[in-house]
DNA sequence: TTTACTTGCATTGTATACAAAGATACTATT
DNA sequence: AATAGTATCTTTGTATACAATGCAAGTAAA
């Protein structure tokens, strides 16, 4: 199962072609800002417009893109202090989920976080530079936490909501080369956290890690506006 | 402007039958369970199939309705566990919304409040019993206190998403006859943190004021059971 | 009597066609 | 030359029609 099917059966051309667009806007095929017209979609990806306009609101109830009456839809375009308000709330609701998931992880579950970090060090020391599958690593990391609150509602509101913008903007931006052992080293602490069943610095380590995150975006984007 | 519009400019029918739809679950009309026949709505609220479907489809984006393929839409129906969970999300971003409405709120809008809630005052020692503007009054202590965190995607949460399904719960349940005038008092505790800007304990007041309230919903659902 | 299968019906998913709103380009006037 | 107004054209919103899926009732066999 991978996270980019968003574990969700496909069983209509609409979620299929919402699958495919939601794709194409966190790999950054479709950019920020740019129009999804109707016809132009129908003819790429087959079907009529009825079908069309189903994936554009999922995608619209999903943040990933904008509609307007009579004037159509538009991958969104969020400003500086909109992308710090997403990871303020971020923040919040993954500190939250990381609090819970102290408290009714079973030991199992994070003996099997600590394997996957395990796993993700020898992956680190490998493949220097391969980002794309340390992003996957990471986000798989949060993913088992947010299960770990066992509160399905923070769980739909984090991975059906939220999550599909933080990852339009950590596929394409690029990462600095010492990212990933820091952030590995950041996950380690966490899962020690979890393993004692200290709800409250559990919650403390993932705001500070999510805060961290936030600072290279920041910093990383501001670079490219200066390119 | 009233809450009941939800404050969005309605420019299509899809959007205008959403409102009706929202409105009727939100007062109880249509009933958790209940199903949404596209064509039955068609002869209730005119137009064609197409438009009624987007409504539809925007209810699901507010977690009002759930859509299953091939098999219809119906009204959400929470089991007291999922319950729980909204409030335990809904404590979370409104405790949020609190500490930070301590830190960004204008002294102007804070005295606002205050004069709002001094208005709830009187209107309780009048209408004894007349729930309805006492429920409207709460929710726009709420309302105001949310726009005052100042974060975009937080008041998007909370009155776009999560919202729906509250007022869904509190427009439906009897308020017994001394609870206003026990959350008014909390509402002015609330406040006075706010307008001494002591973010914690204004965000620690509003988490209880809330775990009060899901008490009380808990409580009432149980009765309800019972008879 | 119960169970499994088949057939018909109701409902949803999709395609095509038409109406209306918005955008654009051109013309005329100041 | 600049601007306002108008006409055309593109694009979205809506209606109607068809296809396909799922459900239910009814029948036949065990």
């Amino acid at each position: 199962m991978s996270l980019e099917t968003d574990f969700e059966a496909v069983h209509t051309l609409a979620d299929k072609v919402c699958a495919e667009l939601c794709m194409a806007i966190e790999r950054g095929e479709l950019r920020p800002g740019d129009k999804l017209n109707e016809q132009a979609l129908v003819e790429r990806y087959g079907g009529s417009r009825i079908p069309i306009r189903e994936a554009i609101q999922k995608l619209e109830a999903r943040h990933l893109v904008k509609r307007i009456p009579h004037a159509g839809a538009r991958v969104v375009k969020h400003t500086l202090k909109e992308l710090r308000d997403i990871y303020e709330v971020r923040q919040e609701l993954e500190g939250m989920a990381c609090r819970l998931a102290a408290q009714r992880m079973s030991d199992n579950a994070i003996q099997a976080l600590a394997d996957l970090l395990a796993a993700h060090a020898t992956t680190i020391a490998h493949d220097k530079g391969q980002s794309y599958y340390q992003k996957a690593g990471d986000l798989d990391f949060h993913y088992r936490i947010i299960q770990g609150s066992d509160n399905h509602r923070l769980q739909r509101m984090l991975c059906g909501e939220l999550y599909h913008v933080v990852r339009m903007y950590r596929y394409q931006t690029s990462t600095s080369k010492q990212r990933p052992l820091q952030a590995l080293a950041e996950h380690q602490r966490i899962v020690e956290a979890l393993a004692a069943r200290d709800a409250e610095l559990a919650e403390l380590l993932m705001r500070r890690h999510i805060q961290v995150s936030l600072n290279n975006l920041e910093r990383l984007m501001k670079e490219e506006l200066a390119s």
